[in-house]
DNA sequence: GTGCTATGATTGATCGGCTC
DNA sequence: CGAGCCGATCAATCATAGCA
């Protein structure tokens, strides 16, 4: 109860927000993959470097957004609708593809 | 307890926006760390994440400087020690190890940048 | 300034896969 | 067959950013 946190050397203190381009970047891939928004290592390394943000970045993001979008889809509605209408891709299911940006996966 | 989920069904939608998606539904099994956490209880288990305190985490950072492994026999003396369950020691290990690997990748290329400035 | 929500990071613990 | 490890992820929480 007491617990005096050891709230003196958390690097989470200090935190910025991505930028709002970056955040557009991840939300769209995130909202083109909502049937398994699970980027591959190589599709967060090429994400992590369009928004100019660490892979680790791009894990926690997609981390975060995955957990709060199940957690109330309804909160996330318009901005589904939104990006959703902006790509018209979509992969409904984990399979090969052969595009030539990026590619879901499996090695 | 009492949890209960019946709302809405993978069913058609519609037109547009999404739908529910297997990964929306997974859901993991509660804890299994018995107790420990704190003497005492019941015995049922924990369901909530242990809170280490910052003596126990004193105590296996300073172990793990030593050695990034433990022993069968370590972990035992640890736990005992610290008044935790083998498998937190072990599991303390773990994602500690992920935590130095997560942190060397890191260090090598953090070229800052991003965000805005104030 | 105050109060609340949005959001990035941290972390104990779980899941599936692999090694031995 | 089972135990420990890895890599990824989950889920709850912390602390701050951002906005009314």
């Amino acid at each position: 109860v007491m617990i005096l946190r050891s709230r003196f050397l958390d690097a989470r203190r200090k935190r910025r927000n991505f930028n709002k381009q970056a955040t557009e970047i991840l939300n769209e891939y995130f909202y083109s993959h909502l049937s398994n928004p699970y980027p591959s290592e190589e599709a967060k390394e090429e994400l992590g470097k369009k928004c100019a943000i660490t892979v680790a970045q791009v894990s926690n993001w997609f981390g975060n957004k995955r957990i709060r979008y199940k957690k109330n889809i309804g909160k996330f509605q318009e901005e589904a609708n939104m990006y959703a209408a902006r790509t018209a891709v979509n992969a409904t299911n984990a399979s090969s593809h052969g595009s030539q940006a990026n590619s879901p996966s499996t090695p | 307890a009492a949890h209960l989920e019946a709302c809405c069904s993978p069913l058609s939608e519609g037109a547009s926006s999404a739908q529910t998606f297997d990964w929306m539904k997974v859901k993991r099994n509660p804890p299994k760390t018995g107790r420990s956490g704190e003497y005492g209880y019941g015995g049922q288990p924990n369901t909530v994440r242990t809170n280490f305190t910052t003596k126990q985490l004193t105590e296996l950072e300073k172990e793990f400087h030593f050695n990034k492994y433990l022993t069968r026999a370590r972990r035992v003396e640890i736990a005992a020690a610290l008044q935790l369950n083998e498998t937190q020691v072990k599991i303390w290990f773990q994602n500690r190890r992920m935590k130095q690997k997560k942190r060397e990748k890191e260090g090598l290329l953090p070229a800052k940048a991003s965000s805005s400035d104030p």
